[in-house]
DNA sequence: CGCCTTTGACCCGCGC
DNA sequence: GCGCGGGTCAAAGGCG
């Protein structure tokens, strides 16, 4: 219904039905049959637009509460008034039909101008939270070469595994020891392993029940690390970017509503499955579980996601190997990486698997954090949108306070000595109240048309083995990216 | 007709 | 070994 080209004023809605049925008439003029009718009925109409055009907008009013007015009319109104709307009761009441017919299209059309006008705000906001999220991104990328090279320039405050892939201190004195190739392999299975005819991902045993390569390890870890999320959404599902399809649902012990799994089908194979579930004691709390990682390049909106669950996954692996020592490791993980939402950020040690769990229910704005120069203010609301863009934030944050907390960060001047085109940018973020304007500015400054956006290999993705014939059975997979925006 | 959801069956790990 | 619960599969049906 867009041939109208929606035109802003009011009045043309009382306009249009008045030319239509003028040039209708001339035509249908030539029988007379119609002709009667239509003269009667064009006559009514004419005097009714005559009357639109004549009566001030208390006459509109007049006769949106027709029936209403009529009844005070004839209470405190003359007697002549009376007999007049008696006498035209009839015109007055088609007037007042025609007129509520109009009125009702006005509110259909703003109705669904509006719902247009909500989903490009939607889109912009999407728009803007991926476009932080690719600085976020970059970011992260610039700290990690940076880390590669504070690792060339002083060993003494760093370990390196056999690798030659840094792993933070503080966690390999935890006792940590796979930590750092569990890391490498996450974040780059692909790298030859045709290993044995393996069991397929989501089937990979229990944690330490055999003894599997390193990287059989690191997978399953990964595999296995969560992060759960919980928001306040009234939706289904919170909208991440992803493509998903379900493929299962249970009834959870201990919760009437049911356990919906997902599993992302934007590529064939990939490994990433979520699970929904509402709260079982607030039912508005949606329950979002996150596993696994992305082996595929991702929209900008999805990239959010697959960053965070990325980024919390190493940061398990990072702090939370199964052992009761890791695990405690990872509360003080979860105190020390997110110091600004202790109440919001926690890794449970009872779950089966490391999981991180955000909770986005709690703060009004949990997204505002007391912050260090090179964090986000979220200008946003909690919506499900936003919960998605807003998390790799924290866990990108996160995973810069770690890597500085272990002694791997070179130093914060250091830092923002080379990052001062960084900082700038991230400033001016955190100031201008434009943010779309001083995002993309940011943006084109940084990247100064360079690097392409939405090129998978700048996330946290794994590539997790594009060549893994998932032997999951899933056969089944579309990887028609059709509806890639929901 | 193809894609997606639904849903019962099945598999697997774990605890008793 | 058995039951339970979580997770996945896959046939069937719905929908656009």
């Amino acid at each position: 219904m867009e041939d109208q080209p929606s035109p802003p004023p009011p009045p043309p809605t009382i306009q249009f039905p008045v030319n239509l049925m003028k040039d209708k008439r001339k035509v249908i003029d030539e029988m007379d049959f119609f002709s009667d009718k239509k003269d009667g009925g064009a006559t009514a109409e004419e005097a009714n637009t005559a009357v639109h055009f004549s009566e001030p907008n208390s006459m509109l009013n007049f006769n949106v509460n027709t029936g209403l007015h009529l009844l005070t009319a004839a209470n405190t109104g003359s007697d002549q008034s009376i007999m007049e709307e008696g006498v035209s009761s009839n015109s007055e009441g088609k007037r007042a039909k025609s007129e509520l017919v109009v009125l009702q299209a006005e509110l259909e059309r703003m109705n669904s101008e509006n719902r247009g006008l909500r989903e490009s705000l939607n889109q912009a906001t999407n728009n803007i939270n991926n476009l932080q999220m690719h600085l976020m991104t970059l970011m992260q990328q610039q700290q990690q070469q940076q880390q590669q090279q504070s690792d060339h320039d002083s060993e003494d405050h760093k370990n390196v595994n056999g690798n030659g892939l840094m792993v933070p201190r503080q966690f390999m004195d935890l006792g940590l020891a796979a930590v750092g190739e569990a890391d490498e392999a996450s974040l780059s299975t692909s790298e030859g392993r045709s290993d044995q005819d393996q069991s397929p991902e989501n089937k990979v045993p229990k944690l330490g029940h055999s003894p599997k390569s390193a990287d059989q390890t690191a997978d399953a870890t990964m595999r296995k690390a969560r992060v759960s999320v919980r928001a306040r959404s009234e939706a289904p599902m919170i909208t991440d970017g992803c493509q998903w399809r379900k493929y299962g649902q249970k009834m959870a012990k201990g919760n009437p509503c049911p356990r919906a799994y997902y599993r992302c089908t934007m590529a064939a194979g990939c490994p990433v499955r979520k699970q929904v579930q509402r709260c079982a004691e607030d039912k508005t709390i949606l329950i979002t579980t996150y596993e696994g990682n992305h082996n595929h390049p991702l929209p900008p909106a999805a990239m959010a996601m697959a960053s965070t669950t990325s980024s919390a996954a190493r940061m398990l692996l990072s702090g939370s190997m199964p052992s009761a020592d890791g695990l405690m490791n990872s509360n003080f993980l979860a105190r020390t990486l997110l110091p600004c939402s202790s109440s919001m950020a926690t890794i449970s040690a009872s779950a089966p698997f490391p999981t991180v769990t955000l909770d986005l229910t709690q703060s009004p704005n949990p997204l505002q954090f007391p912050r260090p120069s090179n964090q986000f203010p979220m200008p946003f609301g909690n919506t499900p949108q936003n919960i998605a863009a807003a998390l790799p934030q924290i866990f990108g944050q996160a995973l810069y306070n770690q890597s500085k907390f272990s002694g791997l960060q070179m130093s914060q001047d250091m830092h923002q000595g080379q990052n001062s085109q960084l900082s700038d940018t991230v400033n001016a973020l955190a100031t201008n109240p434009n943010f779309t304007a001083a995002l993309a500015a940011a943006i084109t400054s940084l990247i100064g048309g360079g690097s392409s956006p939405n090129n998978g290999s700048d996330n946290n993705n794994t590539d997790v083995g594009t060549t893994t014939s998932n032997g999951s059975g899933n056969h089944k997979l579309n990887s028609s990216p059709s509806k890639l925006w929901n």
